[in-house]
DNA sequence: AAATACAAGTTTGTATACAAAAGAGTAAAA
DNA sequence: TTTTACTCTTTTGTATACAAACTTGTATTT
């Protein structure tokens, strides 16, 4: 007997879903200035769909803290305020320390020997990635350890938090004195991870992820700087 | 010279506005059955507006986590999923905690006493309440200690997980033994933060907030069948 | 009787239309 | 020159229309 109607879920055909990365991704990298404000109709038209499904799109991404938005002034690009970043990495350290404590207390030694492993090898090439690429290792290794915690609205949040801090992680994997430790830091979480040391797992992930406040400064300042250069 | 345009905006007079709040209280509540799925032709017209509006507003609800949604399936309410509950639990129990490590380092002597006496007060008329009005104050002094921790990214947070718990926070304060020590507990929080003693204080809160597992699994059970009865 | 096929009725997804508000530009007045 | 008033244009907010997908019920076939 041949299977029943099949699951899988081809990324769901609909313009919503079509245009949701997209445009997540835009907002991500902040291919519109902050302030200014979206046309609707004109970002409809280059999408290729109508106003309906385009702005219940804005709508989920201004709820997800991506975008603005002011009654009828319409929707615009976060403004990348320094006050702002400062607190959402002060709570991304707080969520992380809480995800390396939980995935140290939870994690399998199966699961934990298989990061290890992947990291190891994919630290010898890390000085041939690109930024981007950088960045985005550096943001599925953050996952996976969320994985590993075994909360899913832990995962949730910080993938949340991801998304809005992906524009200066990129700026920050840029400067090479940043990316240089990336990798070592991830192996020594892991291996206090693989020893079940809470705290050491918890202290590793706290140096990693808090940049010290000038060096935070210095990113949004080149974060800025670039959004307004031609 | 008389003043210039009325700055107070007043809560904005657009549909969407006027529906988000009731539909926000609707969902915190579980007026709707969890996977029941919502007819928006019939809210939209019990609320007197069109789908346009109200499905923008469901979108938000979705993002914030209050609703779910399946394409081609609709919206509907979250299940009452006991992992879930626990996951949110957690990390509302880790932001907390961050919340009163901050507040304790930053709040002024007068915001701290300003909130002392409020709860000295309150604590008196405490048992006089109802239920809703129990879960309202517990709500408001954690959002009140967060506002001190002079985080809003922390504060939104925390917000957005005390809508998705409203519902249980409420049967919890039905049970006259949960009631019972709020007030103290917060007074013990607020004394431990006036003393700056920031390892008392982040325990106090922890202690505060996780109940344990057996009593979190009864007020779920409570919570689902209250859907259940007719 | 169970299974399948088909038709009618719902409900969602999206385009379009139009009114109301905001913004831009120009001309008149202080 | 600056301010004010007014018009024209653009853009947002929302209702409505309609097609595509899903449901349900009935009839037909095995």
């Amino acid at each position: 007997m041949n299977s029943s109607k099949p699951i899988v879920r081809k990324s769901s055909n609909s313009s919503v879903d079509r245009i949701y990365e997209r445009l997540k991704q835009m907002a991500m990298n902040y291919k519109f200035r902050p302030g200014e404000p979206l046309n609707e109709v004109e970002l409809a038209a280059s999408f290729g769909v109508s106003r309906t499904p385009l702005r219940e799109v804005l709508n989920r991404l201004v709820a997800e803290g991506l975008l603005d938005f002011v009654p009828r002034r319409g929707f615009s690009c976060r403004a990348l305020d320094t006050k702002m970043i400062f607190d959402l990495y002060e709570v991304r350290c707080g969520l992380e320390m809480m995800s390396a404590k939980l995935a140290t207390e939870r994690a399998t030694d199966a699961e934990v020997s298989t990061l290890v492993t992947l990291w190891k090898t994919a630290s010898q090439k890390f000085g041939e990635l690109s930024p981007l690429e950088c960045a985005q290792c550096d943001e599925r290794f953050h996952e996976q350890i969320a994985t590993l915690s075994r909360n899913a609205e832990l995962l949730h949040s910080l993938q949340a938090i991801n998304a809005r801090a992906h524009y200066l992680r990129l700026i920050s994997m840029e400067k090479v004195h940043y990316r240089h430790n990336t990798c070592d830091e991830h192996q020594l979480i892991l291996k206090a991870i693989q020893k079940r040391n809470v705290e050491a797992a918890v202290n590793c992930m706290s140096a990693h992820v808090s940049l010290r406040q000038e060096q935070l400064v210095e990113v949004i300042k080149e974060g800025i700087a670039r959004l307004y250069m031609t």
